[in-house]
DNA sequence: GTATTGAGACTACTTACTTCA
DNA sequence: CGTGAAGTAAGTAGTCTCAAT
């Protein structure tokens, strides 16, 4: 195949149909293939080389997984600056309508290079496009290309422009993506890509914050507990050895001093463990009356 | 009005890679 | 210099929502 852009650019391409995706080595010019199902849909007949940030090569048939009923394919060059022209090309290799029944894999790598790639050119069909890659400056980080999987580091300035925006959204509409890619060079998908790392690390880290949170709440409610554990042995050592405060009448001791609460008179039945209004705490000096009320 | 379906956005998890101690 | 840990860009699988049919 052969494509000539209105920059004059001559990208040649040698391409073999074939059902399962494919992947080749980066190119001489940097560029990456890799599988794509995603077709944009132009005027009739016309397969668009247009401008792109990042040199990559996308190649691929919308069919994964032997699927003949279809051949979309979609052959994706990126790679040019903002100055480069587009062209539309027809793509013989179309062979029929876009199909549905595309694994989920395959069809979420389709949306996802057709969501970026449709805010560029809005038709969306049957229809191949090629970008070609030519800018020196594009072709720049594909030095980070290394078996066919880009690891791009975004430069500090890029960091910190995503770091702004996030402080405004932490999430982006399809708009401020493409404004923000547009802004920082990158293609949207890497922008929505840091985006979702971005949030993720967020939640990671207010999920470590929490956990800090109730570990030392934790420890505060178990340190609680020993000194109530404390106390009731306390008590209970009282109870045992009544003082001589015990002895008086029990009309003298049937209220808290405290709480003001009436103690019954009755044996105490203690349903509940935490429940003190048998016990004459308020009679114990030591310890603090409202604590236990 | 309801069921179905596909697209898009998202999360959780994983992988591959880089950087640094 | 080699190595492991940490950080992070990107891939993958699944869920949810919404609009179109």
């Amino acid at each position: 195949m052969e494509f000539d852009s209105v920059c004059g650019t001559k990208l040649v391409l040698g391409l073999s149909l074939s059902s399962s995706p494919v992947m080749v080595e980066p190119n001489t010019m940097g560029s990456t293939i890799q599988t794509c199902t995603r077709l944009d849909q132009f005027d009739k007949g016309v397969t668009v080389i247009k401008p792109c940030f990042e040199p990559s090569l996308t190649l691929g048939l919308s069919n994964n997984h032997g699927d003949t009923n279809h051949k979309k394919t979609h052959i994706l060059v990126t790679g040019l600056g903002d100055d480069h022209g587009v062209l539309y090309q027809q793509d013989s290799t179309v062979i029929s309508g876009g199909g549905s029944s595309l694994s989920n894999m395959t069809a979420k790598r389709e949306r996802e290079v057709g969501s970026e790639e449709s805010e560029r050119v809005s038709n969306d069909n049957n229809y191949s496009r090629v970008v070609s890659a030519t800018s020196v400056d594009d072709v720049e980080d594909d030095d980070d290309c290394v078996n066919g999987r880009k690891k791009l580091r975004l430069t500090k300035p890029q960091s910190a422009l995503l770091e702004e925006a996030f402080k405004h959204h932490s999430s982006l509409n399809p708009k401020q993506k493409q404004e923000l890619a547009r802004e920082l060079k990158l293609r949207p998908r890497q922008v929505e890509v840091w985006f979702q790392n971005r949030r993720a690390r967020t939640k990671l880290k207010q999920t470590e914050m929490n956990f800090e949170h109730l570990k030392k709440c934790c420890e505060k409610l178990t340190d609680e507990n020993r000194r109530l554990q404390k106390e009731l042995q306390e008590l209970k050592a009282l109870k045992s050895s009544p003082p001589f405060y015990m002895q008086l009448p029990a009309a003298t001791l049937s209220m808290c001093p405290s709480c003001e609460r009436i103690g019954d008179a009755k044996p105490a039945v203690v349903k509940n463990p935490f429940t003190m209004a048998a016990k004459p705490h308020f009679l114990n000096p030591f310890t603090n009356p409202s604590a236990a009320c």
